[in-house]
DNA sequence: TGTTCGTCAAGAGCAGTGCTCTCGATTTCT
DNA sequence: AGAAATCGAGAGCACTGCTCTTGACGAACA
């Protein structure tokens, strides 16, 4: 946050505000592949090419966008988690995975360019990845708490990860302190679950399937959680 | 499929088929966004208009190639069920997931387009539905063998689903014959578990965090297995 | 056998897209 | 004050899905 210094930083700074809010509200309305640079600049007043002031293409808008999205729902899994008990683990755990569904449900475009199809021909650069883990980051700590008070016991209903995963589990670790392979395994699995329901949800695979989605929901997500051994 | 009579109804089903396998080849290279009529057009040496005569507009083409998706990864599904032992019902299970994930891995687009974010502005009709349950049936037929032979014990980590879904089960019951309400949840967490992690790892979720997927992935499908009660 | 009718490919054209380039005008820095 | 950087406007390119009209061809009917 340099405080703007010439006039022309702060009306710089001010229009490239504006635009990523109308091309967020547009993401909203149309969905990715409606998002259009014209469109933007016309709802601005301004000429399309004078966008190109701003963001060199298109996909650098949308990268725009999709950080803002990430840091979006990591906020909301961050405030969701910070009402609840600390040492309801259990408890920590649903109430994650229903904000991330409350916040997919209210930002179903976001949420597509966030966890559904990638869009054609645009790379995620590297500066998305510190605003995409923030979200996994809560749910870690939820399982690495969950651990340390000795309140996860994940029951003996599948093998252990094999030992050649030691890498992979290391690597995940990062965000998980101290937790054990098998734990770190059953966790992914948990959290892959939960996306993999609300993007099902969303993606209209449960039509004329589930009518009572929140409480089906409730039901799968503690499916995982025992899974894990997030007692009940 | 009638005998095409007359000479014209001969050519008009070719070109149709024809100009599906095109687009089929485009959607493998370059995504559902870069599907262009136009392109499939220039590579038959037609004009673009013409493609109209065969598809109304490039919905419908695409829905022709979502039901030509979905038919492959369910006989895909359906022929890695048929070589597996009938009465091995984890084994089964794990064909069946690894069956799904090497159809996504080798047709990535088409995944997307099936599993994925939805294109915008296109509702798929209810031609669709049909062969959109094939993969479903054949997991559902699993389950369904595999507590008919009392082989599914739901080990007790989770709540029973509460009476109010009783209606919600009775509707995935019609693929899953005779299961009880805490085995259909149970199996619909695994399903929505094992898509989850497919998509996770197409669509990039992965990056940086997984090396071994297959293994991973395998750890995984053993763990939503084992949460289900299909025991090791 | 000849004629009418339906089907077809072609072409022009419309409105829209992302993006590039140039041209003046304005602001900032030296 | 002059030089340099920045900016919006406009024209233009190549592309998209889609519509409409025109002329040719094949099939069925008289």
């Amino acid at each position: 946050m340099t405080a703007a210094r010439t006039a022309r930083e702060r009306v710089r700074a001010e229009l490239t505000r504006e635009i990523t809010d109308i091309a967020r509200r547009q993401l909203a309305t149309e969905g990715a592949g409606g998002l259009s640079l014209r469109a933007v600049a016309r709802e601005m007043g301004m000429v399309s090419s004078a966008i190109y002031r701003y963001f060199p293409s298109r996909d650098d808008l949308l990268t725009a966008l999709i950080i803002d999205a990430y840091n979006a729902i990591g906020e909301a899994v961050e405030q969701a988690d910070a009402t609840a008990d600390p040492t309801d683990h259990l408890g920590r755990w649903l109430t994650l995975c229903h904000a991330v569904r409350d916040w997919a449900l209210a930002h179903p475009h976001e949420y597509a360019l966030l966890y559904g199809s990638p869009v054609p021909g645009y790379q995620a650069p590297e500066t998305t990845v510190e605003a995409a883990v923030r979200d996994a980051a809560v749910f870690s700590r939820v399982v690495a708490d969950a651990y340390a008070a000795g309140a996860i016991a994940p029951p003996p209903i599948a093998p252990d990860p094999p030992a050649s995963l030691a890498g992979d589990a290391e690597i995940v670790r990062s965000l998980m302190a101290g937790v054990p392979d098998l734990i770190v395994f059953r966790a992914l699995t948990a959290w892959t679950g939960l996306f993999g329901w609300v993007s099902f949800e969303l993606f209209g695979q449960f039509n004329n399937v589930l009518t009572d989605r929140a409480t089906a929901f409730d039901v799968a997500v503690r499916n995982l959680a025992g899974q894990m051994g997030l007692g009940q």
